[in-house]
DNA sequence: AAGCTAGTTGACACCGGTGTCAACTAGCTT
DNA sequence: AAGCTAGTTGACACCGGTGTCAACTAGCTT
């Protein structure tokens, strides 16, 4: 049994099937009892618009593609399930795509895959968001994105979190925790946000009035390996620091595997603490402390705002001026993994 | 500047859209120096074919989607990593879709989804693969389908693993390391993949004329916060287990947290394993012992399977007959948080 | 050279919708 | 009643491809 089409709604209704599609859209200017028998019509043939037609004729396939390339997965899966939430909401598809930051084919990869899939717009998570060729070669085609977290809010309309704010509400709690051999582990060198997290993480030694020893500063990329391989540093120094903070969740998790590893106590031995609250800090063991950063809604809010941008796609002049972004701040959410030190 | 149509192409190359077509899809019976000039012309005009005419012309969409409700993240991420590089590499897009098994409206709701997106096929992972109304939705529609691990093997192709090998082969490593106080908990009682397992698990005990103490078989869920209750559980127990094995790690892991929230060992004092090998097995310390299930190769061969079968659509005939299932055996991944029990 | 056949090509309709524009209608004003 | 205007409707072309079928062509056989 084949759909009823557009076609047979309009013979059923004894109209034309542009009538039809004035109803489907709910245009004005359609005489009340004309919409009344249409409707009848579309209800009694369970009509559903096909939404490859409409696609084509309307040129727009009604697709957003997440473009990502994140080492977290709980991170990623958050930010995903906003997104997708919001598609759904709003009868638009989700193309996922991974791919590469430091791959040197990544534009035309990219390039490709809009011309492949045709998606409308695009949400760009970090590092991607910062990608500037990306970022020029969407500009020329007109293809709108919305990036989240970005380094710079030069382009387009985009979405982060506060993350020096994080970063500095975390250090001041952990001083206030009178831990004063912190341990800090950066964000990926490639990402503004790890600039922007160790930044807080100074000014808060700073407004305190204590200096940051440097040696308990160690580089990070982000990853639960790179977590590991700080904490074993750090846990090796002379001076071992009595709390650690990373820059996110994930190398937090590594934190805590390398601690045990060495058969500390967590927190009596050693305070451990991280950034994003991603599902896994509430499953390992301390559930970890965190500043939450409230990836589904941001995610949600994200796809939402690319998808309104979408529907007046005639305004060619942003909505609102560049430099345009709206900023989260993060939430400090305290567990079992820091304590006070004596 | 838009982008070349294959009318811009016929123009180009001197000859009509319809030959431009067969070029486009390989056709035999096109003389060699035309398609040769055609394919001068579209790599001049930098053509693309517009997978939205296309699709509307084959009547395909070229989408599958993924329907899940599974309570374990780790778990889906997985899966769906491996459908997606399948569909990646095949040109399909892939639609996520996030159901509850329990809820009445399923059948309608995937119906609404198929006419609204016009998947051309599905993936069902379980629990979902089980819902028998669903299939003969799907079936009296003519979409195909893989189910992925399903309870019956009646209704077209599937694959999974061997759950009941996997859980014997797990509980026989566990009787190997001395231990014969094994708590065992179960998984969904919707599930048959919970009967499998409990199965393989009573059957390695009768296989090495042991009883199983039926005071330390516990009912799960397979979701984390199932394990850490039914771990409370057996860990109140007068007689503890000295090893507990849950049917899925997501449990597992919810096993550990509450075997060292009561101070206990990992695994001096409490051996653990479970199923699967989600990530978070090598994230949490000690990394726990599973049984493998090659979620990812299972995702990737599924979805090629389907677009296999998406191909030769003209034949209405299965192209092996029911009961047709493909079944993975698990592989023992030995960890840290199994010891042999003095 | 005529006849045949397999190979090659294009005209046309179609997939299921929407946009444009002209024509028609209803209800008002004069 | 004629004229005007805003509201209503449908014919037609189009979005970008593919399927069907008939016509044409090249190269062979007789």
């Amino acid at each position: 049994m084949r759909a009823a089409t557009i076609i047979d709604v309009a013979k059923h209704a004894g109209v034309s099937k542009k009538t039809v599609s004035r109803v489907i859209n709910n245009e004005a200017n359609v005489r009340k009892e004309t919409k009344e028998k249409v409707q009848a019509s579309i209800a009694a043939l369970d009509f559903k618009r096909n939404p490859l037609g409409m696609a084509l004729a309307k040129n727009r396939s009604f697709f957003i593609a997440l473009l990502s390339d994140n080492p977290s997965p709980g991170y990623l899966m958050n930010l995903q399930k906003g997104i997708l939430q919001s598609c759904t909401e709003q009868h638009m598809g989700l193309f996922l795509y991974d791919c590469s930051y430091r791959s040197k084919g990544l534009v035309p990869e990219i390039e490709d895959l809009v011309e492949n899939t045709l998606v409308d717009g695009l949400i760009l998570a970090p590092p991607i968001c910062d990608k500037i060729e990306l970022l020029e070669m969407l500009d020329a085609r007109n293809i709108k994105y919305i990036r989240i977290g970005p380094k710079d809010l030069e382009r387009g309309e985009s979405i982060g979190f506060n993350g020096m704010k994080s970063s500095y509400d975390m250090t001041n709690y952990l001083l206030k925790l009178n831990h004063r051999d912190i341990g800090f582990i950066t964000g990926h060198p490639d990402q503004e946000s790890a600039r922007r997290s160790e930044k807080g993480f100074r000014q808060a030694f700073k407004d305190a009035g204590l200096e940051v020893d440097e040696s308990l500063v160690v580089q990070g990329y982000y990853t639960y390996q790179s977590g590991i391989n700080a904490a074993n540093t750090l846990l090796n120094k002379e001076k071992r620091p009595t709390a650690i903070f990373a820059a996110n969740d994930e190398m937090a998790v590594g934190v805590l595997y390398e601690a045990q590893s060495h058969n500390l106590r967590i927190p009596n031995d050693l305070s451990i603490c991280g950034i994003d609250d991603i599902s896994i800090t509430t499953k390992v063991w301390p559930n970890i402390t965190t500043m939450r950063h409230p990836l589904l809604s941001i995610g949600y809010q994200a796809a939402s705002l690319l998808i309104d941008r979408l529907k007046d796609k005639k305004s060619t002049i942003p909505a609102k001026g560049p430099n345009d972004a709206t900023i989260i701040d993060g939430e400090l959410v305290i567990r079992d993994s820091t304590s006070k030190h004596k």
